[in-house]
RNA sequence: CGCGAGGUGGAGCAGUUCGGUAGCUCGCCGGGCUCAUAACCCGGAGGUCGCAGGUUCAAAUCCUGCCCUCGCAACCA
């Protein structure tokens, strides 16, 4: 947990970041879920009160790429700038807070890639060296003829590989093994999940061989400086991304600011890249390593792994429709432990959205709204009586919610969501307890004031403590209390706490927070 | 002997680090309440914790063997 009490009020940086995402796939859960995780995180440092670069972006490079403009009779650029729009479409539609999105085509990015690789070259860490084999222009990638399936064909892909030989420069990997142990071992937070840094580690001391850096069959990529004809590897553009977007080699200051990034998000099928090739790549360039590559598992659709490559993917855009923003933000987060492998289905999101969402937090605003309106003629009311047994169990709840969010930290969202839920069913548990509609049989004005008061407090901290994932509720249910400012504005852990919510405000109960949903399919 | 993860009530999971009443969500059964989106609250049934041994006063948790599932195995979101 942050401390509270350290001295210093000035604010840490973080920077988080997503994979560039690969132009000329279609958007499917698997992106969208890196990405809301990322914005999740991101969203929740800020309200902590940290200063907050968050950065996502496309990977445009690559002969894939270039062959895809020449089946469509375009050039690569005009494709690329044809695809780009619908990864923006993504972002809006999931409502991301990115600061930056890089595209690999931008000369910031092309320029400082050029000047980082010069660097490894000047210092003898590239070498050139003759590559042949069967290669996967899908892949962009070599393959050893085991691995090959009836002896031709990508074993990714299904199709027919090519043999290509290319002068290549290698980049100097196994040079490094010693320096990456070090750094697993130093500092284990720099590869997480555990299982993922054993993983990488097992992998390194196993020996790593050198890996090429260059192409030299296609020109679609970012130029190698001192060599015509030939351009990087694909994902040697690619992850420095990281580093070109917060002005590395040029702009010293900011750089300086936002790295090492706090956290880098990915998928665990592209972990070795990240865990290894660039930190690898970093150290030898002088530069430090990211403070933590969290690897997160893969989203499971009938028990089916899905991925870009057998295209079994489903558009966010359906879910999207279908259950809203903030149920698909909060669905993905609160359904799968991050970090691990997960089921999707129809039916659980259904089910997540009908009893989390509508049943508990929905329906709770709603009564609570309902008999304000009814009892206390639509305005908070003073919080007169004496507290008692019941908020002290509301006060239980509520520190179970603010001190689990903290699971948040390690990315451990569904934790975090648990914990939240705890509180919200906690306000649930203490409207029977209390009996409103009792206590206003009664007449007793200053239990009822102190009941309503509570409960509407307590919808204002879960609206603060629920924005990261679900920012439209947040708002909409701010907006119901008549509350000044933004949920997202406000400073954790000041803003969680008790007995902020104005006296006297008309608050109203509007529209449903998640109506119920048609059960179709 | 390639490396690793996992097998827990109908479903999905936690717990296994530092052995000692097997916990959660959904579903099911019963009860309560009536403010609310037939929502909310309380209680209950249901488990040989993959199999077989072993250590121990005591094992889902430690040790051994076996069975099954799933990842990774060099450049594949």
């Amino acid at each position: 947990m942050s401390s509270a009490d350290s001295a210093g009020p000035e604010a840490s940086s973080f920077y988080v970041t997503t994979p560039i995402y690969y132009v000329n796939d279609v958007p499917h859960i698997g992106h969208a879920y890196t990405t809301v995780a990322a914005d999740v995180l991101a969203r929740w440092r800020r309200l902590n009160g940290d200063r907050v670069h968050f950065l996502t972006g496309v990977d445009e490079h690559g002969e894939k790429n270039a062959r895809a403009a020449a089946d469509r009779g375009l050039r690569p650029q005009e494709h690329v700038d044809d695809m780009v729009p619908r990864w923006r479409e993504l972002l809006e539609r999931l409502r991301i807070s990115n600061d930056d999105f890089i595209r690999t085509t931008e000369q910031r990015h092309q320029r400082r890639v050029q000047d980082f690789m010069r660097r490894l070259y000047d210092q003898g860490d590239l070498y050139k060296a003759t590559y042949a084999g069967p290669y996967c222009v899908r892949c962009e990638a070599y393959y050893t003829t085991e691995e090959l399936v009836d002896g031709e064909l990508c074993p990714i892909h299904r199709r027919t590989v090519e043999h290509l030989e290319q002068e290549n420069w290698f980049f100097r990997l196994s040079k490094y093994a010693p320096d990456l142990l070090k750094l697993y071992a130093d500092h284990p937070d720099s590869v997480q999940p555990d299982v993922r840094r054993n993983e990488v580690r097992a992998f390194v001391e196993a020996g790593l061989e050198d890996i090429s850096a260059s192409r030299s069959a296609f020109d679609w990529g970012v130029s190698v400086p001192w060599e015509q004809g030939h351009v990087f590897y694909v994902w040697f553009d690619a992850l420095l991304n990281y580093v070109t977007a917060i002005g590395w080699g040029e702009e010293p200051e900011t750089f300086a600011r936002w790295w090492p990034a706090g956290a880098q998000l990915i998928g665990k099928d592209i972990l070795r890249f990240h865990a290894v090739y660039w930190p690898a790549m970093l150290i030898a360039a002088g530069v430090e390593p990211p403070e933590q590559v969290f690897a997160h598992g893969f989203l499971l659709v009938g028990g089916e792994k899905m991925g870009k490559s057998n295209a079994t993917g489903i558009a966010p855009a359906q879910l999207l429709d279908h259950f809203g923003r903030d149920c698909y933000r909060y669905y993905f987060l609160r359904e799968i432990s991050f970090g691990q492998d997960g089921t999707f289905s129809w039916e659980s999101m259904q089910a997540r959205y009908t009893t989390d969402l509508a049943n508990d937090l929905g329906n709770l605003a709603n009564r609570v709204l309902s008999m304000v309106g009814s009892y206390c003629d639509h305005v908070v009311p003073e919080p007169a009586g004496q507290e008692g047994e019941a908020e002290q169990a509301l006060h239980a709840d509520h520190a179970t919610a603010v001190e689990g969010l903290a699971a948040f930290d390690r990315l451990d969202f569904k934790r975090g969501l648990e914990a939240l839920w705890v509180f919200v069913s906690g306000v649930n548990r203490y409207v029977e307890a209390r009996a409103p509609w009792a206590l206003n049989k009664q007449g007793a004005t200053d239990e009822l004031g102190r009941t309503m008061y509570t409960c509407l407090d307590a919808l204002r901290i879960i609206a603060v403590l629920a924005s990261p994932v679900m920012p439209d509720a947040a708002e909409a249910l701010w907006a119901k209390l008549a509350l000044d400012g933004a949920p997202d504005e406000q400073l954790l852990p000041g803003g969680a706490e008790w007995g902020q919510t104005p006296v006297g405000r008309r608050v109203e109960r509007g529209a449903l927070l998640f109506p119920k949903l048609e059960e179709d399919e």
